[in-house]
DNA sequence: CGGAAACTTGACACTCATCAAGGTGTGTGG
DNA sequence: CCACACACCTTGATGAGTGTCAAGTTTCCG
């Protein structure tokens, strides 16, 4: 259990420094304000792949945002089978299932080696009250963590399976690109099982999905890694239109 | 356009006697704060069946709530078919899908004749910054808000009709024995066109699930009027498992 | 290098979307 | 009060899409 040096300097630096301060609680925050929010944030040594921040049941303690590194959260049915209820990368809030009743209906898996900050929940809600900017960013990133479930809906409703994928990676590719990476060569951190757990679809579906985009030139995939070939084409199917080549066949017009 | 005698009457009333008082925004509240509450309160008069709260694209100016009345939230896309978002009823938050981006990314549309309470969202920030009562129970709707899109979520990645159908009427049967209506004996506010939107079916299909579960002996349908016979199968069911009848005869065990 | 986990591919049955037609109920106007 | 129109719901037939089972292949990690 040695500390690698890179850690505490990076447990050291504060939100003034975060590469995702933008998009997480400290954004539109004044500098004489953010420290107030430093001081209850615990950057946590890195929490390694696999690893849980909480399980279904848990009391609400905290929330938690992944610095790099991403999580999924899942709901694990009494028979034992996975339901993915979120991918999570950094800057996204961790936790938010709990608000309503107070106790975790996912648990938080790590996907990835991850560094986190943990933000105990009483103190977030004392802090929010005394700065109405914090009030009102949490009450932003909320939104846009509800956002990110409707996002989920619509993948799910869509009845092709083709149409979820492609909107999964043309969303993941969103996301990406908001949090300064590429959005063209992803790599995927989680597996084609999360992600047909993600999808109410069957593994088997999923992989042949990514086969078949590939056959169409929409991407280039080569394990988790994916190189988006043709975005307008993405986009296209991802918004329900038949692929390309069907459409100059038949569905014209 | 006359006022019958009985809004005003209703309009008067403040959230102290409300039915929903205990569900909503008050609850927890103490009585010298809840005045603050019902001061930035606007109580509308009635809203008829298939009027808008608020259209898509929208600035996020209020949050709604009915006293009585439902609504479904609706996100339209670019090619014109509707997907159902949400299924709201009394006492549960309306427009919170602006809390992200500060505009509507769904419709609201009344179901049946309601009574709403509109609440301006920058009055209710205020207001809540100064009573931590009120933003902590402003969190939990919010989260609950957040529960019920779970839901959702956890009916759409089923992958039978039947699951999610029971899944549904089973959640619905829930949540309106939380507003002290009768959890057995429905009468569904919403067409089969729009549960079949909201499911990620076709409107076939859930008129066809409906009818199997009466043929199973596990409710009793009429049109809109639902009775729920054989809870416990239906709860059974819900949790996927197979038919009773089945499972007697083959999946013994 | 070996083993396990992850991913791909194939074959087949079954569920469900789709198209089509008929039935039920409700409200409106004669 | 009846008749008509319209929206809503049910039922049937059929084919496409996808889940499932079953091998294989690749990748990753010890």
């Amino acid at each position: 259990m040695s500390n690698p040096p890179i850690d505490l300097a990076t447990l050291r630096k504060g939100c003034a420094h975060c590469s995702v301060r933008d998009l997480c609680l400290p954004a539109g925050i004044g500098h004489g304000d953010l420290l107030r929010l430093d001081e209850i944030v615990k950057r946590k040594r890195p929490v390694a792949r696999g690893e849980r921040l909480f399980h279904g049941g848990d009391p609400l303690a905290s929330v938690f945002v992944a610095r790099d590194g991403s999580f999924k959260t899942v709901s694990v049915t009494e028979d034992g089978d996975e339901q993915v209820v979120g991918f999570h990368l950094p800057g996204e809030l961790v936790g938010l299932d709990a608000l309503g009743t107070g106790v975790h209906r996912c648990e938080a898996v790590a996907l990835t080696e991850a560094n986190v900050c943990e933000i105990p929940m009483d103190q977030l809600e004392q802090v929010a009250a005394q700065l109405p900017t914090l009030q009102k960013q949490l009450l932003k990133v909320i939104g846009q963590s509800v956002g990110r479930d409707q996002d989920h809906m619509q993948m799910l409703v869509r009845k092709q399976a083709n149409e979820r994928i492609a909107l999964f990676l043309h969303g993941l590719s969103e996301r990406l690109v908001n949090i300064g990476q590429s959005g063209s060569a992803l790599v995927l951190p989680m597996s084609r099982e999360d992600i047909a757990r993600f999808l109410g679809l069957a593994l088997e579906t999923v992989s042949r999905g990514f086969t078949r985009l590939q056959e169409d030139g929409v991407i280039e995939v080569s394990g988790r890694r994916v190189l988006i070939a043709n975005r307008a084409e993405l986009d296209r199917l991802a918004h329900g239109a038949p692929a390309a080549e069907q459409r100059r066949r038949g569905t014209h017009g």
